[in-house]
RNA sequence: GGGGGAAUGUCCCGAGCGGCAAAGGGGGCGGACUGUAAAUCCGCUGGCUAUGCCUUCGCAGGUUCGAGUCCUGCUUCCCCCA
């Protein structure tokens, strides 16, 4: 990035000052772009799977942003491409998605690019196409014709990731050569459908996106620019994303909100502030404040972290019970009837269930093997009393006031188990 | 087309004289210490109706009391020659 470039617009100055920027093609054409207004850009994202995951957030406030800075926002549903099915993964094994699958893949989607983005026909609403509307369509000869020709092999040859994958002599197929081409070519056909200049990503999707401008300057559409975000990890150098029980998915169906608060809450001390930045709209002079806390006091900042972007994601009443259910379990050890709950047969519980299979039966752990190695080391708790007997059973005696059985794993990790 | 090598615990890497639930890492999980953090230290890291039973070493057969290990065929990947 230059260092002696200043922004004019809002849309620059807010992704620069809160560090989305890993690189831009042309700061200055960007700049002018979004000052003059109306800046439409897009991002591709993926519809392998019914929900999107923490991994893409970044890509999701940058559209954000925009819209809030008066840009049209376009999130591009890779119907198309997910399609074919995506091999720059190194499996090939990943199964091909029926065409129903990705319908419902992406009205589950949309659902959480509505929490983020306005949606509508007005200049800055948000609009979601997918590139199936165009890719399915295109005949061979024609795309080979009229696309396929403004290919240079030779330079294709030399971006990065190919030249990689020759130098370890690691197989690149046909497909996954010519997936920089469709990628580029939906750049194209997004500028023609909504004059969109503008296509921002990951790092790792630089040489695709540039590649896109140049077929752009070459079938005729104006200049277009390129926008990348840095490749997102913890401080500890792990990705983003992804913690023991899985993804940590956006959809509340697919992960409690309470847990997506967790989530949040749990962040190093080291990213409270570059979270902050990135994940919540407070204004700089707060998250300045926040983050210049210490010691313990930063704890403070993790909560409101937290919170900020449960907001963002699930709304602000959902946010706050969240927070106030972790403020009970953790600092008063209070039970709250708020925290995720497991149902059981009541028949079952009355005629009792050994301790191991509860833990199963409520997804803390994958095994009875698994339990009862958490019991030998002591991460086992029912209603907040360590488990000693693997073999004790509970009964309805278990149950406390609330008529629900507390079961603990680890320090942070609750459920309770409801008779039904 | 010819020759050589490889595939191991369903997260990854990786040892493995015919007695193996299989060394060692990384990662992950739990415990201690803390602040629901990091760092550090300790323990664990196939399944089950469990002093036992079942399933695992690319796939399918075979030899053997016994096969990850030996033999045959197949699949996939890599290297060298044409």
């Amino acid at each position: 990035m230059s260092a002696t470039f200043v922004p004019k617009s809002d849309f620059l100055s807010v992704l620069m000052e809160r560090g989305y920027i890993h690189q831009c093609s042309d700061f200055e054409g960007v700049d002018a772009r979004a000052k003059a207004g109306e800046l439409t850009a897009y991002i591709g994202f993926d519809c392998t799977a019914s929900s999107l995951h923490v991994g893409s957030l970044v890509q999701i406030m940058m559209l954000r942003w925009l819209q809030k800075t008066g840009g049209k926002p376009v999130p591009l549903m890779g119907g198309g491409t997910t399609r074919v099915g995506d091999p720059s993964g190194k499996d090939e094994s990943r199964r091909l998605l029926s065409l129903d699958d990705i319908e419902a893949n992406k009205t589950s989607i949309k659902q959480v690019f509505a929490k983020f983005l306005t949606f509508g026909n007005g200049p800055t609403d948000a609009v979601m196409p997918d590139n199936a509307e165009w890719l399915t369509a295109l005949n061979y000869i024609d795309f080979l014709r009229d696309v396929g020709r403004h290919f240079s092999v030779n330079r294709m040859l030399s971006m990065d990731s190919v030249k990689m994958r020759l130098e370890r002599d690691q197989e690149l197929s046909f497909i996954e050569f010519n997936y920089m081409c469709l990628q580029a070519y939906d750049f194209v056909e997004l500028h023609r459908r909504y004059g969109c200049l503008l296509q921002m990503g990951g790092s790792d999707q630089w040489g695709n996106i540039v590649t896109g401008i140049d077929l752009g300057r070459r079938m005729g559409a104006p200049q277009l620019y390129a926008l990348t975000s840095p490749l997102l990890t913890t401080a500890s150098g792990a990705k983003m994303g992804k913690t023991a029980a899985g993804a940590v998915w956006l959809n509340a169906d697919m992960l409690p909100v309470y847990d997506y608060w967790q989530y949040w809450r749990n962040t190093e001390d080291a990213d409270v502030g570059r979270f902050l930045k990135l994940f919540t709209d407070l204004p700089m002079d707060e998250i300045r404040r926040l983050e210049a806390l210490a010691g313990a006091e930063i704890n403070e900042a993790k909560k409101i972290l937290a919170t900020e972007a449960t907001a963002m994601l699930h709304g602000r009443a959902e946010a706050e019970a969240a927070s106030e259910t972790a403020r009970k379990t953790f600092e008063e050890g209070a039970l709250t009837t708020s925290l995720p709950t497991v149902e059981i047969a009541a028949g079952e519980l009355a005629a009792g269930v050994g301790v191991l299979n509860a833990f199963v039966k409520a997804g803390l752990v994958p095994s009875t093997g698994e339990a009862r190695r958490q019991v030998k080391s002591g991460g086992l708790r029912v209603n907040d009393a360590l488990v000693t007997d693997e073999r004790a059973q509970l009964t309805n005696a278990d149950l406390m006031g609330e008529g629900v059985i507390k079961l603990s794993f680890g320090k942070k990790k609750h459920i309770l188990l409801a008779p039904r």
